[in-house]
Parts: C-alpha cells; sequence; structure tokens
DNA sequence: TTGAAAGCGCTAACAG
DNA sequence: CTGTTAGCGCTTTCAA
C-alpha cells in the first residue's frame, strides 16, 4: 500500500524504464516507441498517477479560489459573516481559504505575500485594516480585494454607519422613556483589527445629546474583551449609583452577558432594565434581545458576489456599498 | 543584461541573506526577524520577484493546507467544531480550505476529486458518512483523513457516543424528577449528512426504559430542520395531553426554539418545564440552558491535531478518539 | 534567528 | 529510441 503520491519515478520502476521515458511519454514527445508508451500509460492507471506540476499549474485563467482574512471566528459576528461569504460563493465554483490572523505582523506578512504567490484570485479582509502602502501593492499584484467593515476607495468595500447605529440605539432607548444610560463595549482591540466600539460610543452620546441627554463618565465602561471581562463591566456598571435604566452595548456577545448578569440580580428586563445590542446575529433573536441589525450575512454574500464578478471581469466598477442599519426590537427593551 | 526572471537566490544576494530566509519570508514562517523580513521584502520589490509555484510545490514535503469538508456552517455546533479546528491549525502552518457540501453529489464530487487535486495534504469530514468505496479511493491517493462524527477503522475518527447521550438525558430528568417526558428532533436528514437524531432518541427512550417510564408516541416528534418547523414541533408536543413535564431536544439550536416557545406560553422554567439540548454550545449558555456537551471545540481541535501529527509522519497509528459525554445541568432542569 | 547543504519531482542535455 | 546525469528554483533538515 503506497502511502506517498506516486512520481515518476514510481511509474519508472513499475514499467521498467527511465524516469525520462516517463517524462517523455507524459509530454507526448514522440521520442517514445509506441510500446513502452504503452507500458508507461498503464503504470500511469495503475497507480493512479497525476503529475504535481499539472495539479496546480492548470493553465486556468483563474486559480479558483478566494481567500477571506479574519482575526478570528469565535465571534458569532464573523461567524454570520463567514455564512454570507459561503453562501455567495455559492455552487462551489470558488473554493475557500481562511487565514486567520492573530497579530499585526502576521497580518502584514499575509498581504505582503499573499498577493505574490497568485495562489489566489482574490481576497476578502474582515475588519482588518489597510493603510496605502498595502494597498499599492495588493493592486500592484493585480489582487482582487473586497474590505468588510474598512472602507476603502481603491477597492470594493462593504460598511455599515456606526456611529448612526449608536445614535439608532440612543433614539430608540429614548423613545422607550429611558433615562439614565449606560455603554459597555470594547478597548484596546490589537492594531490588526478594525476598532469601532468608540464609533457606536460617540453616536449613542450624539444621540443622547440630541434627546437633552448626559451620558457621566461613570456610565461608560470600555475593556478588552472576555466573557468575564463583560460581566465585571457589567457588574460595575448596575453598581453605579443611580443605576442605570438601559444599557447599549457594543455587541449582542456583550449584550448577551449583560442580560446574564442582570438576570442573575433579578432585575426585570425591560421594566428595570433595558439592554440593547449591535449586530442582529442569531444570538440576539434567541434571546429574545432589541438588537441594531448590521445584516451580517448579506455583508458576506455581497463580498464574495463583488469578489467573484471583479475577478471573471477586472474592469468592473468598483462598488462601496454601505448597508443600512436596524433597529430589531424585541423583548429586552 | 539578464532577462531571466528573478528568483530567490536574486532576493538572497539583493537582500544579503541566504536563500532559505528568503524560502521564510515568503511562507510568512514565523522564523523571520522584522528587520530581515522587511529587507527581503523590499528586495522582492525592486526585482519584481514571483516565486514560482511549481518548484515550490515539488520541493514541498506537503502544501501546507488541510481541508474541512462540512454540509454548512449555519449551526453553532458545526461553528464551534471549526473553532476548533482553526485553533488546532495553531500559528498558521497550515492553511484552511473550507469545502461546504450542499448534496450527496456534490460530496462525492469533491470526495473523488480532491485527493487527485493534490492541493490538500488532508481533510476533516465533519458529519460526513463514508462508505468503502470512497474510503478506498481516499486512501488509494494517499489522503489523510479524520471523520468527525463518524467512526472509520481506516481512518482517525472522533466520536462521541450518543446512545448513552440520550440515556444521560433521561437519567438527568428522572433525578429532576420529571416524569413526563418528550423528544424533538430531526428526521429526514439528506443521506450526505451523518443522522445522529434517532440514535439520541434511542438513548432516551432506553433510558427511560431503566427507569421504569415510557414514551409513547404522541411525545416524538421529528421533522426536517427549521426554524418555524422547531416552534411547530414545540407547540404541537406541549399542546399533547397531559403535557409534557420535560423535554429533550435532539440539538441547542432545538431546545433554544422550544425554551422560546414555552417562555411565550408563560411555563416557568424549569417548574413547569424541563428543557434539556445536546452539543454544549455558547448558545445553550447564554441561554442558562442544560445540555449535553460534547466537546465540540475539542472534538475540531483534536481533529487537527491528528491529521496534521498524520500528516508530518505518514506511518502514526490511527486513533479513534471517543470523546466523553457531560451533563452541563444549568437553570432549565 | 540564521545558513549550508541535501533533497524534491521533473526536464533537458548528451551519450550510447 | 533510451538511459545517465546535471541542473531547475524552492523547501527542509540540522547545526550553529
Amino acid at each position: 500500500m503506497k502511502i506517498r503520491a506516486p512520481t515518476i519515478y514510481d511509474v519508472a520502476k513499475k514499467a521498467g524504464v527511465s524516469i525520462t521515458t516517463v517524462s517523455r511519454v507524459l509530454n507526448n514527445s514522440r521520442l517514445a516507441n509506441d510500446a513502452t508508451r504503452r507500458r508507461v500509460m498503464h503504470a500511469v492507471g495503475q497507480l493512479g498517477f497525476v503529475p504535481k506540476a499539472d495539479a496546480s499549474l492548470r493553465a486556468r485563467k483563474h486559480v479558483g479560489i478566494v481567500g477571506v482574512v479574519l482575526p478570528f471566528f469565535t465571534s458569532p459576528s464573523y461567524v454570520q459573516r463567514m455564512r454570507g461569504v459561503a453562501a455567495g460563493l455559492n455552487g462551489g465554483e470558488f473554493e475557500l481559504a481562511v487565514y486567520t490572523v492573530k497579530d499585526r505582523a502576521q497580518l502584514d506578512g499575509y498581504l505582503s505575500v499573499l498577493p505574490l504567490w497568485r495562489r489566489l484570485d482574490g481576497l476578502i479582509l474582515m475588519s482588518m485594516p489597510l493603510d496605502a502602502k498595502r494597498t499599492a501593492h495588493l493592486q500592484a499584484h493585480g489582487m482582487e480585494v473586497v474590505c468588510i467593515e474598512f472602507g476603502n476607495p481603491q477597492f470594493c468595500s462593504i460598511e455599515v454607519d456606526n456611529l448612526e447605529g449608536g445614535k439608532m440605539a440612543a433614539r430608540h432607548l429614548i423613545e422607550r422613556g429611558r433615562r439614565r444610560f449606560a455603554f459597555i463595549g470594547e478597548t484596546g482591540i490589537p492594531d490588526h483589527i478594525v476598532h469601532l466600539s468608540d464609533l457606536r460610543l460617540q453616536g449613542f452620546v450624539q444621540g443622547m445629546q440630541a434627546g437633552g441627554i448626559d451620558l457621566p463618565e461613570a456610565y461608560i465602561s470600555r475593556r478588552p474583551y472576555s466573557r468575564e471581562g463583560v460581566v465585571e463591566q457589567a457588574t460595575e456598571i448596575l453598581d453605579v449609583e443611580p443605576s442605570p435604566d438601559a444599557v447599549f452595548a457594543y455587541s449582542d456577545l456583550h449584550a448577551a452577558e449583560i442580560l446574564k448578569v442582570a438576570r442573575r440580580r433579578g432585575l426585570r428586563i425591560p421594566e428595570d432594565l433595558s439592554i440593547i445590542g449591535f449586530d442582529g446575529t442569531d444570538l440576539a433573536d434567541y434571546l429574545n434581545m432589541t438588537t441594531i441589525d448590521q445584516q451580517l450575512d448579506e455583508s458576506g454574500r455581497l463580498a464574495a458576489e463583488q469578489l467573484i464578478s471583479r475577478i471573471r471581469e477586472h474592469g468592473r466598477p468598483l462598488q462601496n456599498i454601505r448597508l443600512q442599519l436596524n433597529v430589531i426590537a424585541r423583548g429586552s427593551t
């Protein structure tokens, strides 16, 4: 039983000829006796031999693979985007290569090296910042790119108005008659990931100001994300006096954790405390939680579709799409 | 004046390093000082160097890509397995190619063609059945395989005792003093996906019998999965007279939906109705829901690790791992 | 973290 | 017509 993939050496041995002969037969050189040729081809068949180079050097117009670069797919928002991408790839004409990136250096490495190899027809960048130098590099090597959560006039992009999202949250809570607001978000996000927490907070503050409400520092909590961390954040925020009657969470994941803490404390939701998340994940649905939907699946699907259409026809006009945000009002507000 | 395309030798000379170092930089290996990396990339840019993919492929021991074949990653259980896989790939020495399969034909297509293609060092099959013919084909072409949720003596596999899982659910509910049980699961699962619902049901029934309890047909609901479908299933089951005081759901996703229906009906959980899910997903945690944990992340991680170790050393003994199931008791029971 | 040197699978001289 | 052998450009030990 062969374990390694067969090579021309194996074929040569099996056919009782030299590797040269095998090479010649495989390359249709006329320097090859017909009987020999048959012997070689028979061995090729027996071994199921496929020349290695052919496998990847298929002189195709494109290689049929698109890459997705993302920080991880631990959190539901990335998952739902990926789900959209998979849907947009539709049918499997393009394969999907996933690159999870854990720090700036690795990201830079991928961005500089991937375009050189030409093993990828295009790249979807999720929540990855892209400076002018990287952009130029990618363009110079003809790599098609779609950015999600990071606008870039040189490439297709799919974004959402995070500032407006914050405002929507504020408006929604104000409409619900809430008055003492709090925000729980992230900070210290590594610099290879796009940071949006502060933008949403800023919108939130603006939205509240428009309603004549203030957000004192004590009601703002930002910290690097971890499940335990959010529990602490929630605990601290709920302990502030007077305690808030509404919390806007940077993500549904944050909101879910806050909800748990609130329930454990015996708070009635939404009577004692309103909670609104951000993302529009399935999780929010299962938790019957109000959230700002940012059409995650759709963003992934669009990214894939745009990318493929640009791969097929390089001249296609760039699209910089801004998806609508919507409040999905549910039981937590 | 040479017209020849530049090679790593040229790059190495220009950057004043060895070809080894150039190779490492090009492959984004972590063994490469940042300054060195920059020097090399600069030389690459200057020379307009493009690595020859076929030479690389030839010299490589393996291509550095593992594939995952799975039906979709819509449901949290797949996501968590994928998360584990990503963790097991650890560091990016291997890239991840994802193949989502929508029907039997597509599965067969991938399984017959991927081993020939040689673009993959190994394959992780999630919830995919594998007959003798496919097995032989994969083996014949030296493809390393790890099966999750489907035992196969020819390959590494990672499984869980679903029958036992059903029993555990029954025992847990009996301990909680429950007496009128119901089961909500799936049926009509397409034949390219491993079907486990009935096995869990069977274990559930056995576990109940051991406790002297019966499960009449009316308390068993099976249907092709959809969110609305589960809502209907739950509604119907809760309408049976006398109504059940405990439900075992085939998956956490089912359980989540049932929980929602129960709450909407004003049932107190767990006083009026106990709900136990299966999977041990984060979702169950967020919902404070009891579940049978099957160590999803761990299964993915192990699969990746086993696969890589077999790729590195083909002779390594096959491992057929059976992971432990655990009841995670939470507020829903 | 780096480099020297021994491969990788295949093609291309060149000799027979 | 066929085999020997020296590369090709890149990767992978292994030792420093």
